[in-house]
DNA sequence: TTTTCGGGGTGACTACAGTCACATCGCTTT
DNA sequence: AAAGCGATGTGACTGTAGTCACCCCGAAAA
């Protein structure tokens, strides 16, 4: 049971009408997740769609001999678990918590019954969809950057772009990923990412503020290295 | 300008009525390409759905740093360029001809029309955009796998299974892709994938038939080594 | 015919990231 | 206070895939 008013924070959600809001919180309910809770499992079919509404989540997958493997980052405010509403096939990814986080589960079946009367949200659900689509191509072609440090630079770089723009020189990474979520977005091993950002620090781009921040210094700078236009 | 006959030859379209088809046929064209044709420009807003009837097309992007990176691959039947149909962005990666292919484009505008009227097409395209993103999960766990012979064989079987089912102990690939191709495939050199195929021939599990054809005289063993349950 | 060119094949060398093995640090939990 | 734990930090070693340089071959172009 959730409040409309809670489900209008989600954009997709927000041009429905009040009283179809109140019928998808009647089947809704709000579930918080401690830090590596597992949001969504891979293999079995998932009977809702989660909405992340307050931390960070992150879309994992395990190659065959188990390694893990990072596809992509989930911010307060979007939404994962949607495929199954388009092919009623398996969820391909696991989606694990990095933080504490709270989430709206809405139930597939209500959602698909709302997108048939409501051609704005299969709308927003392609935009998505294609956005999605679009992060997982700039994703993999960082992997193709043979440069490491330009790779973790990169990430960081999206990382920033997710929150706030980035004109200024300071800007700030709220609840940044450990380096081991990094890595595996990164094809990277742990050690790799704590080397490139030990240097990152030690040219006083990046720095540590307190554990759920991470100030990045100059701004330009790191942008410059993820652009490949100087190297570390 | 293009039959109907021709433009139901693809599933997505064929549940369109006739005369939907004659007016798409009316604003459609047949563009042939050579081998490493360019079919999609990234970047720029491309007008057009391409619908890839004979050959096999390939969807790259490049590193900031200049290296080509591939994305997916394209068969007959399926179609590419499709995300601006939901987003009006550009299209985010190239797509080339690796044979000479027959391809019929679409201008986007009179898709967008049909999507419109015809709930059926939106929806088919909502499974292919799924189906995009499951397919490029996959392809990036491949990337995670440290054994480098291992990724060539998971995308050799990948190749295969788009082609027929694989019971039978032969199989094979018709127009493969080059080394190069299979290479930016799995973020490998060319020379390394050449060593892989020599391997392979080695042991007798894959074997040239002509130059536009890939024998799989040992299916059962190219599916031990993609799975690793033996080793190269 | 000769030339050109793209694709494939191969050896030698080497940089570099992975791995392993610890150490450290800060935060909870007991 | 002690213990436990997850995250980070760091050195030494090593395997391996990238790179470079070259070869061959066959098909198409000149």
């Amino acid at each position: 049971m959730v409040t409309p008013e809670l489900l209008s924070t989600f954009p997709i959600l927000k041009p429905l009408p009040q009283e179809v809001l109140s019928q998808l919180g009647q089947a809704a309910s709000i579930r918080k997740f401690a830090r590596r809770g597992i949001v969504l499992n891979a293999g079995t079919r998932e009977e809702n769609v989660c909405f992340l509404f307050e931390g960070r989540l992150q879309s994992v997958d395990f190659t065959i001999d188990g390694r893990e493997v990072g596809l992509y980052f989930v911010e307060p405010g979007d939404f994962c678990g949607e495929l199954a509403l388009f092919d009623q096939g398996p969820q391909p990814d696991y989606v694990i918590a990095l933080t504490a986080a709270v989430t709206v589960f809405i139930p597939l079946e209500s959602l698909r019954d709302v997108m048939l009367s409501y051609p704005a949200i299969v709308n927003f659900l392609g935009i998505r969809l294609a956005a999605r689509l679009r992060q997982m191509t700039r994703q993999r072609s960082l992997l193709g950057l043979p440069n490491i440090a330009q790779r973790v630079c990169c990430q960081l770089w999206m990382l920033i772009g997710d929150n706030i723009d980035k004109t200024a020189s300071q800007s700030h990474i709220s609840n940044p990923p450990t380096h081991m979520e990094i890595a595996i977005m990164l094809n990277l091993s742990r050690e790799t990412v704590t080397r490139v950002f030990q240097t990152l620090q030690a040219r006083e781009i990046v720095k540590r503020d307190g554990p759920s921040r991470l100030l990045i210094t100059d701004t330009q700078a790191l942008k410059e290295y993820a652009e490949g236009s100087k190297e570390l």
